[in-house]
DNA sequence: ATATGGGGCGTTTTT
DNA sequence: CGCCCCATAT
C-alpha cells in the first residue's frame, strides 16, 4: 500500500509527505508536478488523515481536473467519487448552489456564457441611456470582470480602481447589471467566485461549514490565481491551515485574466511558517531544450528563482532549431513537410504539436495539413457548447428548467422563425417590466389578455403550450426523450434540415451528440451545469492526430516534437500585449515562450518568417527578440531565409540580460543615413533615415522597409 | 417580419 | 479579408 511513494525523488517525496501546515511547491516545467499532487492526495487518504470529501482540490482547467481524478482513482484502485475536485468555477458553483438563497438566488440559477453576459449588459446600458457608440459595452464588460477578479461588489470599488467610463457611471451600471442577473436568477462566470467569497466573508455559518469540512486543500497552478481565488483559498484554509499550493512563477501566463503573480511571490507572508519545496529535476526534455528554456527565462526579473536541471541520464539530444523563412506560406509548407517526414519515419502524429501565440495562426497550418492529408486536431478552438446549435438547444433546456431565464427565452422565442419579431418582443418586454415578472410569464399574461393579434396570437399560444407539454414530459419520460421531442416539435431540427449550407449536416450531428451526452446525466440540472462549466470538444481522440493549439492551451501538455511558428516581433511577443502592459507584459510573453519550449521532449523547432500574410495583404516582420535570447551553443539556425554566409545568426548581441533589449535607441544613432547595412532577412541596403530605434532602409532586393536597428549590421564600404 | 446589401470594424490569450 | 452589425427594401 505504500508503493505509491516509490520512484519519487527526495524533493517530490518531501512535497508529498509534508501534509501538515502550509506548503508551497515550486515546480518547474516537467518536474513531476501532477504526480506530486496526485500522490499527495492519495497519501492523505491512505494514511487515514482525511476522508475523500475532506480534501479540496482546485485546478484551473477541466482537463487538469479530469486527469487528477483519473490518476487518483488509479492509485486508489477504484474510481474516485464524491470528491471536491474541480476548477475554481465549478467548485464555487457547487457551494453557491447549496447556499444560493443566502445570496438572493435560487439553487437552480443559470450560468451565463460570455454571449449572454454581453447581451444583458447591452440591455442594461440601453436602459440607462448610455451612448453605446461612444462607450462600448465590451469595455465595460472588461472593467466589470476586472472588478470581479479583485473581489469588488458594486459599492465597494476603491478610488484607485474607479474609471471614467460613461462619465463615472460604470459602477452604477455594474450594480444594475448585478440586479438584472439576480432578477433572472442567473450568475456569470465571475459571480461563481465573487458571490462565493462574499458569502464566506459575510456568513460565519457557511464559512464554518466549509472550513471544518476541508481538512486539506490542494491547489494546482497557483501562479495563475487571481485575487478572488486567493481570498477564497485563504478563507477556506484559515482553520486547518493545511494548504498546499503547487505552481511555477515562470509559467504565470494569465495576468490578463486578473492572475496576480504576487500571490505566489508572497505566499510565505500570507501563510506564516510555510514550507517551500523546490522541484527542479526535469524528467521531460533533452538537455538542449532545457538549456534553451532556462537561458530564455533568465532574461526575466523578479523570479523566485529555480534552476532546472536534467533529471534523466539520457537527456542528450539535437539542438533546438531556429528556422528562418521568407514568408508565412513557406513557414506552413516547411512545418507541413517536417510533420510528414517525421510521420514517415515512424513518429506518431499524436506526439507532434504546433503551438501558436494566437488562435487565428492555426489557419494557415490547417490548410496545409488538409492539402497534405495529415489528420490534425485543433484543441481549444470553438468549444462544443459555444457552437450556435448547441447554445440554441441549451437555451431550450434552460427555458424548460427555469422559465425565468429571459436570455434563453429571448434566444429561442423566434428560433426557428415563427414570426415573433421585434415588435412582439418589445411588447413582451414592456409587459415584463410593468408586471414585474419574467418575459415568459409576461408573454403568458399577454396571451391571456388578448395582447397579440390574429395568427401571431396562435403562434405564441402554441409555443407556450408546447413548453407546458414538454415540461410535463420531462417529469414523465426524462430529459433525454424530452430534448429530442422538443428539438423536433419546435421545428428546430427541421430548420437545419432545410438549411442548404455545407455545415448544416455537421450541426445536426452535433445535436445528436448533445442528446447522447445528455444521457450520461441523471438530471437536467446536472447536465446544464456540465454544459456551462465543463463541456469541451470531446472528440473521439483515439486516432493519432497532429495537435494545434495556442500556447496557453498547451500548458500542462507535452509532446515529442513541438513546432513553434511565428516568432516575430508583433506576433510573439504580441504587439498588443506590449502596447498595453510594457515590460510586465513582455515578461509574460517570455514566460509563454518558456512554456512553449518546455512542452517538447525531444525536438523543438522555432520558425519565423520575413513576410506574413494578414487580412490586408502582406506585412514585413522581423525575428522575435526571444530568438536572440536563446543560448547559441544549443541552437542550430537553418532555413531559406537564413544568411548562409553568416557564421552566426544575429551575431552581435550587445545587451546580455536586458529585458527590453531592442528598445534601446542608442544603436540607430550610430548608423547615420547613407550607411550601407546588412540585414539577415532583407540583405544589403542603404539607410534612408533613423528614428529612435528604427531605421528606414532601402534594400537592394526587397525595397524600402522599416526595421529595428539592432537587426542590421554596418557594412560601410 | 424577413432578406439583402453596404459599411464599419477588428485580431491574444480562457474559466 | 471575412465577419458582424445596421439600415433599407420587399
Amino acid at each position: 500500500m505504500t508503493n505509491y511513494l516509490d520512484g519519487l525523488n527526495q524533493a517530490q517525496r518531501d512535497a508529498v509527505e509534508s501534509t501538515e501546515g502550509p506548503v508551497l511547491v515550486l515546480a518547474g516545467a516537467g518536474t513531476g508536478k501532477t504526480r506530486v499532487l496526485t500522490t499527495r492526495f492519495a497519501h492523505i487518504l491512505l494514511s487515514h488523515r482525511a476522508y475523500p470529501n475532506q480534501i479540496l482540490t482546485v485546478t484551473f482547467t477541466n482537463k487538469a481536473a479530469r486527469e487528477m481524478r483519473e490518476r487518483v482513482g488509479k492509485i486508489l484502485g477504484q474510481p474516485a467519487e464524491g470528491l471536491w475536485l474541480g476548477t475554481f468555477h465549478a467548485l464555487g458553483a457547487r457551494m453557491l448552489r447549496r447556499f444560493a438563497d443566502r445570496v438572493g438566488l435560487q439553487s437552480n440559477f443559470s450560468i451565463l456564457d460570455s454571449d449572454d453576459q454581453m447581451r444583458l449588459l447591452k440591455q442594461v446600458m440601453e436602459a440607462a441611456r448610455i451612448d453605446v457608440k461612444r462607450w462600448p459595452a465590451n469595455a465595460l464588460m472588461a472593467q466589470i470582470q476586472k472588478w470581479k477578479d479583485k473581489g469588488f461588489m458594486p459599492g465597494e470599488i476603491p478610488m484607485a480602481d474607479s474609471t471614467d467610463f460613461a462619465n463615472g457611471k460604470a459602477e452604477a451600471l455594474y450594480r444594475d447589471y448585478q440586479d438584472r442577473l439576480k432578477a433572472l436568477n442567473a450568475a456569470d462566470f465571475g459571480d461563481l467566485l465573487l458571490l462565493t467569497v462574499n458569502l464566506l466573508k459575510k456568513d460565519p455559518e457557511v464559512l464554518a461549514t466549509y472550513q471544518k469540512m476541508f481538512k486539506y486543500i490542494l491547489v494546482d497552478e497557483y501562479q495563475d490565481t487571481n485575487l478572488v481565488q486567493y481570498y477564497w483559498l485563504r478563507l477556506l484554509a484559515q482553520s486547518h491551515k493545511n494548504i498546499c499550493c503547487v505552481g511555477d512563477d515562470d509559467q504565470s501566463i494569465y495576468s490578463w485574466r486578473g492572475a496576480e503573480i504576487e500571490n505566489i511571490l508572497k505566499f510565505e507572508r500570507d501563510f506564516p511558517g510555510a514550507k517551500i519545496v523546490r522541484l527542479e529535476a526535469n524528467y521531460r526534455s533533452t538537455a538542449p531544450i532545457l538549456a534553451a528554456a532556462s537561458h530564455l527565462i533568465a532574461h526575466n526579473t523578479g523570479r523566485l528563482g529555480k534552476t532546472l536541471h536534467a533529471g534523466r541520464t539520457d537527456a542528450t539530444g539535437d539542438n533546438v532549431e531556429v528556422v528562418a523563412l521568407w514568408d508565412s506560406e513557406e513557414e506552413a509548407r516547411m512545418i507541413g513537410g517536417r510533420v510528414d517526414t517525421y510521420r514517415r519515419a515512424g513518429q506518431s502524429l499524436a506526439e507532434m504539436a504546433i503551438l501558436v501565440r494566437a488562435g487565428f495562426q492555426t489557419r494557415a497550418f490547417e490548410e496545409r495539413m488538409i492539402l497534405l492529408g495529415i489528420p490534425y486536431r485543433i484543441i481549444g478552438g470553438l468549444r462544443f457548447y459555444e457552437r450556435a446549435e448547441i447554445r440554441d438547444a441549451v437555451a431550450y433546456l434552460r427555458v424548460l428548467a427555469q422559465p425565468a431565464d429571459d436570455l434563453a427565452f429571448e434566444r429561442i422565442v423566434n428560433l426557428p422563425k415563427r414570426g415573433i419579431g421585434d415588435t412582439s418582443l418589445r411588447a413582451m418586454h414592456g409587459k415584463s417590466r410593468a408586471a414585474q415578472v419574467s418575459l415568459y410569464a409576461a408573454t403568458a399574461l399577454l396571451v391571456q389578455e388578448g395582447g397579440f393579434k390574429g395568427k401571431l396570437r396562435e403562434t405564441v399560444r402554441a409555443l407556450l403550450q408546447n413548453f407546458d407539454h414538454w415540461r410535463a414530459m420531462l417529469e414523465r419520460e426524462g430529459h433525454v426523450v424530452t430534448l429530442e421531442t422538443m428539438l423536433d416539435e419546435s421545428g428546430y431540427i427541421a430548420m437545419w434540415k432545410a438549411d442548404k449550407s455545407p455545415d448544416a449536416p455537421g450541426r445536426l450531428e452535433n445535436l445528436k451528440e448533445l442528446i447522447r451526452a445528455l444521457a450520461d446525466f441523471e438530471s437536467l440540472q446536472a447536465f446544464l451545469e456540465h454544459v456551462s462549466l465543463v463541456m469541451e470538444n470531446e472528440e473521439n481522440s483515439d486516432d493519432a492526430k497532429l495537435s494545434m493549439m495556442t500556447l496557453h492551451g498547451a500548458k500542462g501538455l507535452e509532446f515529442d516534437t513541438v513546432f513553434l511558428p511565428g516568432w516575430e516581433e508583433g506576433v510573439f511577443p504580441n504587439q498588443r500585449a506590449l502596447d498595453e502592459g510594457g515590460n510586465k507584459s513582455l515578461e509574460e510573453e517570455r514566460r509563454l515562450a518558456y512554456v512553449g519550449i518546455t512542452r517538447a521532449r525531444h525536438r523543438a523547432v522555432i520558425t519565423h518568417a520575413a513576410r506574413r500574410r494578414t487580412y490586408a495583404g502582406w506585412q514585413d516582420s522581423i525575428p522575435s527578440r526571444f530568438i536572440e535570447e536563446l543560448p547559441e551553443e544549443f541552437i542550430t539556425h537553418t532555413g531559406s531565409a537564413a544568411a548562409s554566409q553568416q557564421p552566426r545568426w544575429g551575431a552581435p548581441v550587445s545587451f546580455p540580460v536586458q529585458a527590453r533589449a531592442p528598445a534601446k535607441p542608442v544603436a540607430s544613432s550610430k548608423i547615420p543615413p547613407g550607411t550601407r547595412v546588412f540585414h539577415q532577412k532583407f540583405g544589403y541596403g542603404t539607410v534612408l533615415a533613423a528614428e529612435g530605434d528604427r531605421l528606414d532602409i532601402d534594400f537592394e532586393t526587397s525595397g524600402e522597409k522599416r526595421v529595428l536597428s539592432n537587426f542590421v549590421e554596418r557594412h560601410d564600404a
